[in-house]
DNA sequence: GCTGGTTGGGAAACCGTTTTCTCGTCGTGA
DNA sequence: TCACGACGAGAAAACGGTTTCCCAACCAGC
């Protein structure tokens, strides 16, 4: 290892192309041509060349690159909405599918404010990033980046309004076919579902789709009726003595998410009802700190939120390489089944 | 603005700092001059420039930039222990830090493999970024990042074993003082501490100052010995048991975390003890989906993580604007009292 | 021995900015 | 009227690679 620095030599020690070429007696673009295994030339010489870059612990400068070739190898990640228990995964899925190549990620994390989005929009934008994931932390669609015309980018979680838009998505109605059937094929019979508020995408749409998945077993909600209300546990307390009371013959509790059925759990649990051999109760998300906190711990529906981010980061390799690619793509969900049905 | 660009120009429509000159009938130097307010120059001729940059919406190309400057105006975010609940508010705090300014923030999870550290932290040096932040997971000491002599160095929770280096962790003496003396002045004095495994500093430590706090006031722990176990619910289940088996008039619940100090609120519950009428619970976080879905909602230790990442975001620009300040810092705590004590 | 093709490697332009140096011009004071 | 500053702006050299030419040398074939 060279310690002193070439004469001309910047003083932070790294090695430059040049200084390589002059260690192996070649000129800078052979040295390059080396490199890079372009050009023709003398294995001898090739070999010089990389023992040289050995030698002084050569790493090739990127901004260099990256001003010669208009890449940057980066990708910016925008959460819209606050990082948050959702797009975590969908942040280390894309994290992991793009850090397996050589291409970074720009975090940027907008806390839901627009301010904030242009002014990051703009940072990702001068920094020329080959492409933008948009990680949202609900299922609601929003609006495109505007002023995005130059560089890919991929929807995540929160689809674009604008159909010729990229998407990755879940799938809920297939989450929702996962617990429905795992409830009627266990001999379930009189469901309830309880979720959170109707302005919410997630839960308007699971709930639309349980009422069709139970019609196709000629069913219907036990209590008749959607239970709309909040994200927390103590709606699923409430819900569930609400629900008992109007239909007390209930078998199973389909709910919204994770907490809402931890609830529901810890309600039947105090008033003395089995679970899950009186009542099943099934949960969305799986959320482990609070399925497998849960007594018992929940069956639940997985949303692949990692599987979401990752393809969407190879949507948008794909789509950097080879233009857009435009549509939803939604991803399968998964039914994780403990001791709760 | 231009919707053709200029012969010459690159197919992505960008206008270089050439084509601003041009439009305004300057030298690309004297362009560079008026945009960057350095040069003695005429004001008309530097309203021209700005006339033009304007007319063609030119943002400067910050790899010419970075490559002439040596600065990337990025730093690295290096979670050695996956993403999780400790490492999400220190990065939020860290890249709000951050974000203000023009630096951006690049993510790398490493999954605690160090194949995967040394991969990224490559990337990172080939990156040329202007500093790194190690994020860890737990409070233990973690060994310095190696090879990264060039480069300004912060760890954020996790320190460096290395007292040269530059480390900001939470206040671990002080969040039980603030505990330990919460409970103390309302009257507690058969106070059990519930904690997690030995092995982690932060259960080992925070033992520590509590029976130094209690002696402080001469009290011991009501069970004359600290409960370490793991950091979960059930846990705390049953230590709530055992502890009131062993000393029935306890009077207070000291917790490692809040997942233990929400089991103990619950089997205190259930064998019909009331909190905090006959028996206080504190614990320890202030995680919000635990504290406050609690049975009644915890009073618990904030220790204040985005915080922790926002100084160490700060100790980072200063680092790397005057050198290397080697030391530990400490953030404190904040005691956020509810209904459990 | 001359021609023509191949091969290995160097010179130089280029990517887009910043910054230093230089030079012409104008105004002012002697 | 001349000389000297100050001022304004341009030319050019970096920054560190990549890539496109281009040329010398060498070989085979006639």
């Amino acid at each position: 290892m060279l310690v002193t620095s070439a004469p001309g030599s910047p003083s932070d020690g790294r090695a430059r192309l040049t200084d390589v070429a002059a260690l192996a007696g070649v000129s800078v673009g052979t040295a390059s041509k080396a490199l890079n295994g372009g050009g023709r030339m003398r294995p001898e010489t090739r070999q010089r060349v990389m023992d040289a870059v050995e030698e002084l612990g050569f790493r090739p400068n990127q901004h260099a690159q990256s001003l010669h070739s208009g890449r940057s190898w980066t990708v910016g990640l925008m959460t819209t909405d606050g990082i948050g228990r959702f797009s975590i995964p969908v942040l280390l899925g894309a994290e992991d599918a793009l850090g397996a190549g050589k291409i970074s990620v720009l975090l940027c994390d907008t806390r839901g404010d627009s301010i904030r989005e242009q002014h990051h929009l703009r940072n990702l934008m001068d920094r020329r990033v080959d492409g933008i994931i948009v990680a949202g932390r609900r299922t609601d669609p929003r609006p495109p980046l505007p002023g995005v015309e130059s560089v890919p980018v991929v929807y995540a979680l929160s689809p674009s309004t604008d159909p010729s838009d990229t998407s990755v998505v879940t799938d809920d109605r297939g989450g929702v076919r996962l617990a429905i059937d795992h409830l009627v094929s266990t001999g379930r019979t009189r469901i309830a579902h309880v979720t959170g508020p109707e302005h919410h995408a997630a839960a308007r749409e699971r709930a639309r789709y349980a009422v069709e998945e139970l019609a196709d077993s000629s069913l219907e909600p036990s209590t008749r009726r959607i239970h709309f209300g909040e994200w927390s546990e103590a709606w699923g307390r409430r819900a569930a003595d609400a629900v008992l009371r109007t239909a007390p013959d209930t078998d199973a509790f389909f709910c919204g998410n994770d907490q809402i059925a931890r609830g529901v759990a810890d309600a039947l649990r105090e008033r003395g009802v089995a679970v899950p051999a009186d009542v099943a109760v099934v949960g969305y998300d799986n959320w482990d700190t609070m399925a497998l906190a849960s007594r018992p711990p929940l069956t639940t529906v997985d949303t692949n939120l990692a599987e979401i981010g990752r393809i969407a980061a190879l949507e948008l390799l794909r789509a950097i390489d080879a233009g857009p690619g435009p549509g939803v793509h939604t991803v399968p969900c998964r039914l994780v089944v403990r001791e709760s049905s």
